[in-house]
DNA sequence: AAAAATTAATTGTCAGACATTTGAAGAAAT
DNA sequence: ATTTCTTCAAATGTCTGACAATTAATTTTT
């Protein structure tokens, strides 16, 4: 490990660096153990807040994980598709939120990546995936759903879509852009016709996957793009006229 | 603010999650100046270290800034996308290092990813964003350059594709991707022959661009993705060779 | 030999202090 | 009256030292 720390920062943010340089260039692996607190604390030649503060912010993002007792420390973490996952979406939320980033492009963001999973996922589409596809088909198909509901299991759908590609990567690439466009989805209110124009679409996704065609796929994923997009600039409409 | 806050879990985490609470579900908003350290002790009745471990945890993740002095204190950072661009890529580039992808499953979520862009970009490339493709495929045809730089310029060729597509969402998506992959990329020597074939279909992809071609920049970016793994494969079948 | 108690190491938390930075108010000089 | 300088107060950054809680290893007891 390294011990260069550079200046005009804040210490514990230097060490934090260090630290993190240490694991994403190599020199510290996966499961190895930190030095103790009070090692580190000689080795920076500072406080023990100071050098907790700096573990805090590695903690903060899944680097590392600490446990209390004797044979315990602080050890490197294996980055888990599942920290991975959360982190993009919060991240992702936050971006969106923040940014006032238009329903519009995001909403296009989200359909050109899908669009990328469909040849792959045709191709390798497992039942269960299919599966798991219906069942939320089926939820959508429900009467008495509320809004966050449905979106949710938009969300859920469309999840199991992209994982359908058989590519963990693009699943956690993904994950982000199709999470954080609930909250914005959630502002649409669907009603009963537009719910069953959805579940159409959805289901004709299903059945052109199941077929594995994924041209089919591709088109109908297109048009659930243009009818999404549609309904936003409706609601859109009405409340600048309401307004 | 919410102050409710779990058991079974650190209070540094705690209230660091609390916090965050607020900041996504929007009682805290962009620029505004978190209690000071002091009162956040009073208010959740830790001490102030632990109190600073949560907030040097929320630093960590770009949600606050804070600023020493008088009217100093923590405030909510805007996040932008800068800040997301560095954190994806530092999580993307450890998930790959860590969990061993391999370098066809990088690869292909990579150019499917980047297929998502070509139809967007081709409609939206600005004369700038050609200029700056143009000048990659320059430096990466000059002979010398060692296969860091090559490959460095490679990842900026395809930055400023995605870029094309004028979608800062995807933009923000792909980069980790993007540039998660250079090392593994880095990995592969490319041959004076190999760098030529790469640069012919660079350029092929420009000149689609330019005359806004989808359909073409699509094909000849399959032809990429086939050449890039095909090369993948065959230092793969040197090294198992030689060992 | 097995179970229980002790011990040591380590992180988690607390308390209080001082250092440093920075804006603002007041004082002094022009 | 305006500008500049000084002082002050508030806030974060850091340090010291201590105690609590947890856990694995060790020792003691049965």
């Amino acid at each position: 490990m390294k011990y260069e720390l550079d200046q005009a920062q804040e210490l514990s943010a230097q060490i934090a660096q260090a630290i993190r340089d240490g694991i994403m260039e190599g020199s510290l692996i996966v499961d190895q153990r930190l030095p103790s607190e009070s090692d580190l604390c000689e080795q920076f030649q500072v406080s023990r807040p100071t050098v907790r503060e700096a573990l805090k912010r590695l903690a903060a993002q899944n680097l590392i994980r600490t446990q209390r007792g004797a044979s315990g420390g602080a050890f490197v973490n294996r980055l888990s598709f599942e920290d991975a996952y959360g982190q993009q979406i919060t991240t992702s939320t936050l971006l969106l939120s923040m940014n006032a980033v238009s329903f519009e492009t995001a909403c296009e963001a989200r359909f050109a990546l899908e669009r990328a999973c469909v040849a792959l996922a045709a191709q390798r589409r497992t039942p269960d995936q299919l599966a798991a596809m219906r069942a939320e088909i089926h939820r959508q198909s429900q009467p008495g759903l509320s809004d966050e509901s449905f979106c949710a299991s938009d969300v859920a759908f469309h999840r199991a879509l992209v994982d359908a590609a058989g590519n963990p990567v693009m699943s956690y690439q993904l994950a982000g852009a199709v999470e954080a466009i609930e909250p914005l989805m959630n502002m649409i209110t669907f009603t009963a016709r537009k719910r069953e124009k959805i579940v159409e679409l959805h289901t004709l996704i299903a059945d052109a996957l199941e077929g594995r065609d994924a041209a089919t796929t591709e088109a109908v994923l297109g048009q659930l793009a243009e009818h999404t997009l549609e309904l936003a600039r409706e609601v859109a409409r009405m409340r600048s006229k309401s307004a």
